[in-house]
DNA sequence: CGCACGTGGTTTTTT
DNA sequence: ACCACGTGCG
C-alpha cells in the first residue's frame, strides 16, 4: 500500500546486519523507533496514511531477524481475514524464515485455534460448529419459542444484540445486573440460549472470544504457557478492541509479555457495535506505556486534502492528538458540487467520471463514497446508463449466501447431529413432505426425553425416517472421501443441485446462479484443501463460518469501487467523491440520539476524505428520494468546518459561514424534511430563537401562514413541533 | 405445501 | 421505494 516497500536483495537477508539496514532503510524517524523499539508496551498513534501496517510488519521482521524473538514467540491480532493475510503475504516477501510459528490472524480466528487444541478444558465438543449471526438469530427464535417470550414485546434482534454485547463486555447471563421485570426477562433468554448452544455443541462469534478468555482466566496452566509463548502481542487497529477484546490482551500479556498497539484514535467508527476507544488510555494505564509514538507524516494525500481532514477532525473533543503533515504540499482544491436532485448529483458525477476517464484515470482508482447503502442505487443506475462498470462492495457474501447455507448445513449435521440448527434448516429443503406439524411433533419428542432432534427424528417415522436414511447414507458414502468429493457428492445427493434444476419461469434466472454458487462451493473446497495443512470437513467448515468470503469474480476488469465510508477504511484512491453530504444524512440524523455520535460521524468524514490522494469531491443535494418520499435537506454542517480558501465550488455556494463555529457551537443534526412543501415562510436550516426553549434549527415545516407548523431542533430542550399561530419565533 | 399478499422497517458491520 | 419476513389461503 505505502510506495517504497523494501524486499529482496536475495543473499543479504540472510545476513544479520545487512538485513536491518534492508528492511529499515526508508523508515522516517518515528517509523524507525517504533520498529526499534526496545522490549516494552507501546502505543502507537498511526494516522491515516502514515505507514502503520508497515510499522506493524516491519517490527515483527526487526524482533526476528535481530534474534530478539523467534517466529514462536509472535501473537498478531488483527480484526479482518483480509489483513490479517496481507500481513502473513507481506512478511513472507520480507522474511526468509517461514512464518508458520507465528500465530497471525483475527480476534476470532486465533481464539477458534485456542479452543480446538483445548477443547475439553474449554467444555467444548472436538468439533464445535460456529454460528454466524443469521443462525444465532434462528438459535435465539428457537430459544424464545421454548420460553414462550412475546416476540413484539421482546424483538429478537434485540435480543441478539443484548447477548451479544454483553458478551463483549464479558459478562455472562449471571453477571448482568437486572433490576426490572423486563431485563430479567432477556437474561432468562439469554441464560437459556448459552444453554441450548452447549446441548448443540456451537458457539457464536462472541462465545468464541469470551469463552477463550475464561478458558486463559480459569486455567493457569493454559494460561502460564501461553503467556510464556507469546512474549511479543502486536495488535492492529487497536482503536476497534471491544472490552473483552482488550481484556483478553491483557490476559496474555500478563505481567512480562509486551503489547505493540497500532491504531488511530481518530479513526474510530466502530462504536456502535462495541469498539471502545477508551481502550487506548487504558492502555496507557495498564502497560505502563511511557512512550506513545505518533506517526504524523502522511504519504498519501496532498497537502489541501490533508489540511481539509485536519480541520474538520480538531472538532472534536477528546482527541489523543495528532496532526497529519505530508511533504506533498498544495495540490488541486477541494471541489464541491450541489445539486439540485440526488438524481443530477448522480449524473454530475458521471461526467466527473468521464472526464476523468478521458484523461487517462483507470476506473479502479476512482471511488464513490457515501454514507448509508441506500444511497448507491440512485448512482448504480446513473452509471448503467452510462455504461460505466463498476463494484458494489459489501453486501451478501458467498458463504452467507441461501443455497451455499443449505449445502454447508447438510455436512454440519452429517458431521454433528446435536446439530439442531442445521437441522431445521435442511430437513424440510428441498421439501420432502415434513411440515410445520411434524416439525413440531419433533421439536415436543425432543424436549420431553431431553434429547435432540435428530434422535427424536431417528425415533419418529415416516418421512423423516427417510430423511434420517439420506444424512446417514450421505456420511457413509463420503466416509473415506476427500473434501472436495464429499461436497460434489452431497450436493448431487442431497436433491440440491436437482431442486434449483427444476426451477422455472421466473425463478429460473435466479436459480441458475444459485447453481453456479453451488458450483463454487466445490471450488472452495478444491482450493481449500490446496492451501491448507488440516484439510478436514471441521476445518472447512470453520473456515467458511469464519470467513465468510468476499469470494466474488471481477476484480481483474477496471471497475469503479462503490462503498459506504465504512467500508472503504485502510483503502486509498487517486479521485474519491464523496457523496450525499446532507444535513440528517452525513452527519446522520440517527448518531444525534447516540452520546458522542455527532463525533463518531465527523471521524467518520474525515476517514473519507483520507481516502483520496489527488483529488476529492464533495456533493451533496438540495433533494433527494428517501425512503420513499421527497425530502428536503440543508448541506451538512460538515463542509462548514472545512476552510473556504481550501474548497472549489462548481455550484454557487451554498454553505454559510457558520460565525458561531469560532466558539465551539456546532447546530443540531437535522433530520431531512419530508414532504416539505409548506408555505410558512420557514425554510429547513433556518436558525430561529424562541422565547421559552432558546435557539434552535429548523428542520421541518407543514401547512401554510400561521395555520402551518414548524419543527425546530432546540439545542437545549429538543426537537419540537411548533403551531406558528402561538409561537413566536425569530430568525437568527 | 407453496405462493400471494400484507406489514413494518429503513446507519454504519466484522467475525 | 424497496426488501425481508410472516400469515393466510388455495
Amino acid at each position: 500500500m505505502e510506495s517504497h516497500d523494501c524486499v529482496d536483495e536475495g543473499a543479504a537477508l540472510w545476513d544479520n546486519s545487512a538485513m536491518n539496514t534492508t528492511l529499515l532503510s526508508g523508515l522516517n524517524p518515528p517509523q524507525l523507533q517504533a520498529v526499534t523499539l526496545p522490549q516494552q508496551s507501546a502505543l502507537i498513534l498511526a494516522g491515516a496514511g502514515s505507514g502503520k501496517t508497515r510499522v506493524l510488519i516491519t517490527r515483527i521482521a526487526y524482533l526476528i531477524s535481530t534474534g530478539a524473538v523467534s517466529p514462536h514467540g509472535i501473537l498478531a491480532v488483527t480484526f479482518t481475514n483480509k489483513a490479517a493475510k496481507e500481513m502473513v503475504t507481506r512478511l513472507s516477501a520480507m522474511l526468509p524464515v517461514n512464518t508458520r510459528g507465528m500465530w497471525i490472524g483475527t480476534f476470532h480466528g486465533l481464539c477458534n485455534r485456542l479452543l480446538r487444541a483445548h477443547y475439553r478444558e474449554a467444555n467444548l465438543p472436538q468439533a464445535f460448529q460456529i454460528l454466524d449471526s443469521g443462525d444465532q438469530l434462528s438459535a435465539i427464535k428457537r430459544v424464545m419459542k421454548a420460553l414462550d417470550v412475546n416476540d413484539e414485546k421482546y424483538p429478537p434482534r434485540e435480543l441478539q444484540n443484548f447477548i451479544s454485547s454483553s458478551k463483549e463486555q464479558g459478562l455472562r447471563a449471571h453477571d448482568v445486573e437486572a433490576f426490572d421485570p423486563y431485563t430479567r426477562r432477556k437474561v432468562e433468554v439469554y441464560a437459556a440460549y448459552d444453554a441450548q448452544c452447549q446441548k448443540e455443541g456451537v458457539v457464536d462469534f462472541s462465545e468464541l472470544l469470551l469463552r477463550c478468555y475464561e478458558l486463559l482466566s480459569r486455567n493457569s496452566a493454559i494460561r502460564e504457557h501461553y503467556q510464556a509463548r507469546f512474549t511479543h502481542i502486536l495488535v492492529d487497529e487497536f482503536q476497534d478492541t471491544n472490552p473483552l477484546q482488550y481484556q483478553w490482551l491483557k490476559l496474555l500479556a500478563g505481567k512480562n509479555n509486551s503489547l505493540f498497539a497500532v491504531g488511530d484514535d481518530d479513526q474510530s467508527i466502530y462504536a456502535f457495535r462495541g469498539a471502545n476507544v477508551g481502550n487506548m488510555k487504558d492502555l496507557l494505564r495498564d502497560f505502563k506505556v511511557d512512550a506513545v509514538i505518533k506517526l504524523e507524516q502522511n504519504y498519501r494525500s496532498h497537502g489541501n486534502i490533508l489540511d481539509a481532514a485536519n480541520a474538520l477532525i480538531s472538532n472534536n473533543k477528546n482527541r489523543l492528538g495528532k496532526n497529519l503533515w505530508t511533504s506533498e504540499q498544495g495540490g488541486e482544491k477541494l471541489r464541491v458540487m450541489e445539486a439540485p436532485t440526488d438524481v443530477e448529483e448522480a449524473n454530475f458525477i458521471v461526467s466527473e467520471i468521464r472526464q476523468l476517464k478521458a484523461e487517462g484515470l483507470k476506473l479502479t482508482e476512482m471511488a464513490l463514497l457515501y454514507r448509508s447503502n441506500a444511497q448507491s442505487r440512485v448512482l448504480e443506475h446513473a452509471l448503467v446508463s452510462a455504461g460505466l462498470s463498476y463494484r458494489v462492495y459489501g453486501g451478501l457474501r458467498f458463504f452467507e449466501r441461501q443455497e451455499i447455507k443449505h449445502a454447508l448445513a447438510y455436512l454440519r449435521l452429517m458431521q454433528n447431529t446435536e446439530d439442531d440448527n442445521a437441522l431445521l434448516r435442511i430437513i424440510n429443503f428441498p421439501t420432502r413432505g415434513i411440515g410445520a406439524r411434524s416439525i413440531e411433533q419433533l421439536q415436543e419428542a425432543a424436549k420431553l426425553h431431553g434429547t435432540t432432534l435428530w434422535d427424536a427424528a431417528a425415533r419418529a417415522g415416516g418421512k423423516v425416517t427417510a430423511f434420517v436414511g439420506l444424512i446417514e447414507a450421505l456420511r457413509r458414502a463420503t466416509r473415506e472421501l476427500p473434501l472436495p468429493e464429499i461436497m460434489a457428492h452431497v450436493l448431487l445427493n442431497s436433491g440440491l443441485v436437482l431442486h434449483y434444476k427444476n426451477e422455472t419461469g421466473a425463478k429460473k434466472r435466479e436459480a441458475e446462479e444459485r447453481l453456479e454458487n453451488l458450483n463454487e462451493l466445490v471450488t472452495a473446497a478444491t482450493l481449500f484443501v490446496h492451501e491448507n495443512e488440516d484439510d478436514s470437513l471441521t476445518s472447512f467448515l470453520t473456515h467458511a463460518s469464519l470467513e465468510a468470503g468476499e469470494h466474488q469474480a471481477g476484480d481483474q476488469d477496471d471497475a469503479l469501487h462503490l462503498m459506504t465510508v465504512h467500508a472503504a477504511k485502510g483503502l486509498e484512491f487517486n479521485a474519491v467523491f464523496i457523496t450525499g453530504l446532507e444535513e440528517g444524512l452525513f452527519p446522520h440524523q440517527n448518531s444525534q440520539r447516540v452520546d458522542g455520535g455527532l463525533d463518531e460521524e465527523r471521524r467518520l468524514m474525515y476517514v473519507a476524505i483520507t481516502r483520496a490522494r489527488r483529488r476529492l469531491y464533495l456533493s451533496f443535494a438540495q433533494r433527494r428520494m428517501l425512503n420513499g418520499q421527497v425530502s428536503f435537506s440543508a448541506p451538512s454542517s460538515f463542509l462548514q468546518e472545512l476552510p473556504d480558501e481550501l474548497l472549489l465550488w462548481l455550484s454557487p455556494r451554498a454553505v454559510p459561514r457558520n460565525p458561531f463555529a469560532a466558539f465551539g457551537y456546532v447546530a443540531p443534526v437535522a433530520a431531512p424534511v419530508q414532504c416539505a412543501v409548506s408555505d410558512t415562510g420557514w425554510r429547513t436550516g433556518q436558525r430561529v430563537m424562541h422565547q421559552k426553549f432558546g435557539e434552535g434549527v429548523v428542520t421541518g415545516a407543514e401547512g401554510s401562514g400561521n395555520d402551518g407548523r414548524v419543527q425546530v431542533n432546540f439545542k437545549h430542550a429538543g426537537s419540537k413541533w411548533l403551531a406558528l399561530e402561538y409561537a413566536k419565533l425569530t430568525a437568527l
